[in-house]
DNA sequence: TCATTATATAGCCAAATCGGAATATAGCGA
DNA sequence: TCGCTATATTCCGATTTGGCTATATAATGA
């Protein structure tokens, strides 16, 4: 019950669906999504760590980078079904097809470094 | 994305998602429900709107009594997703158990008119 | 070691949420 | 109509949430 309650609470905020559309298409690590969204940086690692809790992203370091993608859905059952209804959920979304129109643009190399 | 952020959200809450695990078993009223899961009755009338709202549940009147039922999906592909989900899930929780062992005591004609 | 960069955490504020008590409304029967 | 019962709504306090800024931590390279 705690473990449902956790994902559903999880997925109940725009900007961590956002989140785990893009990471449907992309490893992203905390800068690029953070400037995509037009989130604060502390914002974004924030929901990150609700999204991991939930068992919904997993998270591994590449340097000063922390890159963030889909779990591969061990962790929970309520996880890796929500996760494979989204990949066909909202895809004709106006924010997430205007998100994914900039993802092309969005590379950690050029971002962040400032 | 707001429809299912509001399905979400309504899943979200411990107390909505053993609502609609009885309702699985049971149409309820509403002095059911509030009597089973041990909260106020205003309570139990405001987290069914919120069910409602997400197209989780629909409601009808008999009477005084105002019957809640699971929705039967044609409003929201994502409410009917997750309660089709949700009929195999948490099964063996043990507050959900302990609800399913109280439900046949439950009976509007002895726990109403007080 | 120090400086730099990316991320995490802490602290604060405004808004949303959830609980119950009190009150209003709706439906029924006399 | 009135009285009764079930439900909906309002109000209020307590807690949680989500945002940001500022600060701390971690990793790298010189």
């Amino acid at each position: 019950m705690k473990e449902l309650v956790k994902v559903m609470k999880a997925a109940s905020d725009p900007v961590r669906i956002k989140i785990l559309k893009i990471l449907e298409q992309k490893v992203m690590c905390v800068c690029e999504i953070h400037t995509i969204l037009g989130i604060a940086q502390s914002s974004t690692s924030k929901h990150l760590r609700i999204l991991e809790e939930a068992g919904l992203v997993s998270t591994y370091r590449e340097g000063l980078w922390v890159n963030a993608t889909l779990a591969n859905g061990g962790q929970s059952p309520y996880a890796s079904n929500l996760l494979g209804n989204l990949r066909h959920w909202i895809n004709e979304d106006a924010e997430i097809l205007s998100l994914t129109e900039k993802l092309p643009d969005i590379q950690r190399e050029t971002i962040c470094k400032k």
